[in-house]
RNA sequence: GUGGCCGUAGCUCAGCCCGGUUAGAGCGCCAGGUUGUGGCCCUGGAGGUCGGGGGUUCAAGUCCCCUCGGUCACCCCA
């Protein structure tokens, strides 16, 4: 046996145990959110939590996700794995796999690990909803992507939501564009501290969103994306905002606005929460990766996806005092003081006919059930004593109005119950 | 990975600066007031390795060091 510990366990750094009614209002969150995209023909897939690292690595060999915050490890038979860090890899893997016609809509929602300093927002085990298309180069349909995500949000009431979109053109044009960032970074590089400088080493185009500001007068002279957009890209990106305005979908041009995962091109977008005062802010984000299929060993095929944050939009909730959690209490609580087998045939009874019951155990004084009963938020009590057990009766209390309570015949209570709660 | 702040009852916190008898409050919980009636009120009760370890001291919740955890920011991103 292994001793006890000195301290009792707690869950790791970063990691939470989610309780009701929070629980309840994640899981609720999540049923927006499918019913949304599944009006627009999505359909769910779940891959798995564990994929082999190469699946991920293709996120970016320069990004931090990949090269510092991977809970990655060997497997039994040698093999390099690692947890999800996010969900799309293992979804357009699962299309390479599986080659299902395209155009492929599907929604996923799930579980990531990503080895952070946790802070407000930013948690190691984080769960996301997202949407992934498969096989389409329409921008329309990037017109679609986003105002899912963006109907998603007024599924659950939020409002103050501000989306950016930019472009990062083609593969070549992003390639030349991190060239001219680079350069230019290089040329200033007097005014970069020493963490900007290691950036700008790994991936210039990072040093674009920079808090840090003793960078500010260089970022601003930055060399601008949409120079170095070919005809085609401008295009897309042209058609792009104009269906969002032909949808009324609010947007702002970004310029400076590149998205963490190198497999990213041309449209990309965020979804900033005005309401957080926290640094993360961000709820959600996306864009299209047209290179990752063929990246992961598949045929080339355009995709484009977004993926959400559910902790960042809970925050982002609650800042603005929409989509509460809500404790849903039971509708009848039996009180039983003549041993407890009428509390254990009756909530038996009552749950077989769909009606949710609950009773207390260990018996107890008639207040202290009432009091149970109360906390249950259970809108009727069910009073069983020596009396009721006699007549062959329950009392039905309505403990949420003040109507007199009044006895039933027990074979009736169910009928009763269903009666009063209209169901 | 770097830095600031914070760890005292289930929860929110006071006490720490100026070490000194049995460590407090509010809320919550339990019981009683009401021999079978919750929510309000009153009374009583249970509950604490003062995050952990070491040090200074006659004496440490209080001072010092280490460590673990939390939190916020940088970084990064959802």
């Amino acid at each position: 046996m292994t001793p006890a510990p000195d301290q009792p366990f707690r869950a790791l750094t970063g990691m939470r145990d989610v309780l009701a009614p929070e629980s309840a209002r994640r899981r609720a969150l999540v049923a927006r959110f499918a019913a949304t995209v599944e009006l627009a023909g999505y359909r769910e897939v779940q891959p798995p939590l564990v994929e082999e690292l190469g699946v991920f690595l293709r996120m970016g060999e320069a990004t931090d996700v990949v090269t510092k915050e991977m809970y990655d490890f060997e497997d039994r038979d040698g093999t390099r794995v690692a947890l999800r860090p996010e969900l799309t890899a293992g979804v357009v893997r699962a299309f390479v796999q599986h080659h299902p016609t395209t155009p492929w809509k599907v929604w996923y929602s799930g579980t990531n690990f990503r080895h952070e300093r946790p802070q407000r927002g930013r948690y190691r085990s984080f769960e996301q909803v997202g949407v992934e298309v498969l096989g389409v180069d329409d921008p329309d349909l990037d017109v679609e992507v986003i105002a899912l995500a963006w109907a998603s949000f007024a599924a659950i009431g939020l409002r103050q939501v501000r989306l950016l979109v930019n472009s990062l053109g083609e593969h070549e044009d992003r390639d030349r564009y991190n060239e001219a960032v680079r350069d230019h970074f290089l040329a200033r590089r007097s005014e970069l501290g020493e963490a900007s400088l290691a950036t700008l080493k790994r991936n210039p185009l990072r040093l674009l969103d920079s808090k840090r500001p003793e960078d500010a007068g260089a970022v601003a002279a930055a060399p601008r994306i949409e120079d170095f957009l070919s005809p085609a890209a401008a295009a897309h990106f042209e058609r792009v905002q104009d269906g969002l305005r032909a949808l009324e979908v609010p947007f702002e041009v970004a310029p400076r606005l590149v998205r963490g995962l190198d497999y990213y091109r041309r449209t990309t977008f965020e979804f900033v929460a005005d309401a957080l005062d926290a640094a993360q802010n961000a709820i959600g984000g996306g864009g299209r990766y047209d290179g990752l299929a063929e990246d992961l060993g598949g045929s080339p095929t355009d995709g484009i996806g977004f993926a959400l944050g559910v902790d960042r939009m809970l925050l982002a909730c609650d800042a603005e005092a929409v989509f509460p959690a809500q404790d849903e209490g039971v509708d009848v609580f039996v009180v039983d003081l003549t041993g407890g087998a009428a509390a254990r045939d009756l909530t038996h009874e009552l749950r077989s006919a769909g009606v949710a019951a609950d009773r207390r155990f260990g018996g107890g004084s008639m207040k202290s059930q009432m009091k149970s009963a109360d906390r249950s938020g259970a809108r009727f009590a069910l009073l069983v004593g020596e009396d009721e057990l006699a007549a062959g009766q329950v009392t039905v209390r309505d403990l949420r109005g003040d109507a007199p309570q009044s006895g039933v015949a027990r074979d009736e209570v169910v009928a009763e119950i269903h009666r009063r709660l209209g169901t």
